[in-house]
DNA sequence: TGAAATTAAACAAACGTTTAATTAATTTTT
DNA sequence: AAAAATTAATTAAACGTTTGTTTAATTTCA
């Protein structure tokens, strides 16, 4: 790995456990194993690393969800099955870099890297939507409100990775139990969110798994 | 207002927009109207400042859930819309203060503080959690998994809260529209999270105003 | 008179950034 | 292909600010 990237995936970890400012350019420079002028001269300043980090672990899965929507040899609730195993995976994968996300936008104060990333997450949000409404408009779904919907999914998810400790209390787990690392609970969340959609938007009495 | 309590106020509304690191101890001073050394004659650390904030804001609210569940008078659905209207309340109140509970809680640098929120959450989400199983005990609600119930109604609330401007692209509006404001907004959320809770819930197939 | 409240000033430490000098790598010229 | 010239990468040190906190003197109030 080149010194550039060493620095973007050291910085991220850094800001994902401890917020931008939080973390200093020294302790970034030190954990990548760099001289600290060696940021400003790839990076221009710490904001701008900021923006490269978000850019570099976004890029990967942008398409991820556009493609999704694109297959067709699924049925409605079956790609709604889809969209959530793939959601859980994405965040079970990073979880602090979703944390990361979250704290930056539900800050006002650096408001160019605010709008960085509310474009990154509009465009999966509007995917999932546009799916829901055509599908309503089919006649296949209820009536549902399609952008709260998109937010209880993607809210339940995020709610219970924001924090290690609060989850393993939550679900009454012992002090060994890792959360972001435990395939059980991924496979319970997927299962809870897709009987929850089942029941929210198939109009027939299709019960699932229960 | 006394001194401390104009501290504790500014000091809030501070930390809520900035974040606790991104504020410095003279913004709040200024803002408050204070000499500098006041906030550490009162509350010896800007540390120790944060955590009176968090006290005195949830000091309040923390009897809300409790209160609600020793009201017999409502059937158990009722409660659940009675739940959801109290905590769409709550957080349309203090939008920021939420987040800023939310942000501390993915940091992991500050334990103390960590925890201390860490178990203020807690005891809603046991509260409900408890009333739910007591009623699939019963027979009245379906076998869901409750925790995670919990996590999708206080999740979706507080993803759509997490940012002004994402709300209003999301629901796509235009820049007059106030989220945190918005009283049809509140009843909109609620309206979802009521329908979703029923259709969740519920085993007769009783649609929700649909 | 004595304790509490308030102040301006200074503290050392940490911050992000820049400088200027040096080494490494690459390109151009002979 | 070797030498020279040019560009890129890297470094240690210092830059001026800002940080949270403390001091010691003063004012306020009981």
């Amino acid at each position: 790995m080149d010194k550039r990237e060493k620095i973007i995936t050291t910085a991220m970890n850094l800001f994902s456990q401890k917020g931008f400012e939080g973390t200093s350019v020294r302790e970034i420079a030190s954990a990548a194993g760099v001289n600290i002028a060696m940021i400003n001269y790839y990076f221009v300043s710490k904001e701008k690393l900021f923006e490269s980090v978000v850019e570099y672990k976004t890029s990967a899965t942008r398409t991820m969800f556009a493609e999704l929507d694109s297959n067709t040899a699924l049925s409605p609730i079956e790609k709604v099955d889809k969209i959530i195993d793939r959601y859980v995976e994405r965040m079970f994968a990073a979880p602090k870099f979703s944390h990361l996300l979250h704290r930056e936008l539900s800050l006002s104060h650096r408001p160019k890297l605010h709008h960085a990333i509310t474009e990154i997450l509009l465009q999966n949000i509007f995917t999932i939507k546009t799916f829901l409404q055509k599908n309503i408009e089919k006649g296949v779904f209820k009536k549902v409100d399609t952008e709260l919907t998109v937010c209880t999914i993607i809210g339940t998810i995020s709610n219970i990775l924001v924090s290690e400790e609060m989850c393993r209390k939550m679900l009454r787990k012992n002090k060994d139990f890792n959360p972001y690392q435990s395939k059980k609970l991924k496979e319970r969340i997927s299962e809870h969110l897709k009987q929850l959609m089942r029941s929210h938007l198939l109009k027939t009495n299709k019960t699932f798994k229960q």
